[in-house]
DNA sequence: ACATAACTGTTATGGTCAATAACTATTATT
DNA sequence: AATAATAGTTATTGACCATAACAGTTATGT
């Protein structure tokens, strides 16, 4: 089960006593990648299933407070090339979490929307996302949480 | 030249407008995954050279502060399984920059060193690192990063 | 109106990273 | 001396994602 031939490292370790990390620990890009590591591995472990990825799981977000996207859009929004979409659409439509609506005036594409057990299902994580969350930011203030993101937001429009 | 048949999403885009994120803007696990990729996006611009990964990287800075490190113990400090390793070490020692040396106590193992072409090598790209750092971070100042890099080592040992 | 261009979604293909398993050689343990 | 553990390598597999090519549909230009 779980056969896991590799998504993301997983053999991450917190910094080794005795070994110096030079320039690394200067670096916000390297502290942002270990960061990221340790988050997928508990977003991982929270959901416990491993087919469910960040990335599947943000589109989800994204489908559920903007209905009827199409694909192409979603294409944009996530940063996806097109065939990537079709497949996440895919594994989505496969759980009935997801359903693709004929648009009337242009047969090329579909709107995509949440089924209503989609809904649940989104509920479902969304709330053991948040508990992750909260797990991964229990050394941080509500504020601190805050201005992590704040100054995150900087590197990413930059 | 260059195939580039993925390593990393390459299409992202910064939020979109008239788009609802829902959720996901208000989680740090989101922010750091948008942060990571505006980060590699640009290493790899500044770079120039796709071969040479941020993984790759961090190694040559490791076995730089703290030479003669077995390949075992470089798995450990990178979170890499040991064939990982090894493929890593093989990139670099094709090209010169670094060697696998005969530890006489031990005929299974290396101690892993730069050659003097490779502490040329890592100073160069440590360079170009810096600037790339330097664009990553332009939109704050010197506490801010340090105020994130420090935020961002809560979530790493949380 | 019609030929051509552009767009939407899908399928096919190939590339990269990274893990596990299996193997060889060496060292440690009982 | 036999067995177990360790270091490194190779082989295999899986996951993700990009590009290219294709079919169907819509938009555009003359």
């Amino acid at each position: 089960m779980s056969k896991r031939a590799s998504k993301y490292p997983e053999n991450f370790t917190p910094h080794i006593p005795n070994i110096n990390y030079g320039l690394l620990d200067e670096l916000a890009g390297y502290a942002v990648r270990r960061a990221q590591i340790a988050i997928y591995a508990d977003f991982y472990k929270s959901i416990g299933d491993e087919t469910i990825t960040p990335q599947r799981f943000a589109t989800l977000v994204i489908i559920g407070t903007n209905p009827n996207l199409r694909q192409v859009q979603l294409a944009k929004i996530l940063g996806v090339a097109r065939p990537g979409v079709t497949a996440i659409i895919d594994f989505w439509q496969k759980r009935g979490v997801v359903e693709r609506k004929k648009i009337p005036d242009d047969r090329r594409s579909y709107g995509i929307v949440l089924t209503n057990e989609g809904e649940r299902t989104l509920k479902q994580i969304q709330s053991i996302v948040n508990e992750h969350e909260k797990r991964i930011t229990k050394n941080m203030s509500v504020k601190e949480v805050q201005m992590l993101i704040h100054l995150l937001s900087k590197i990413s429009n930059s």
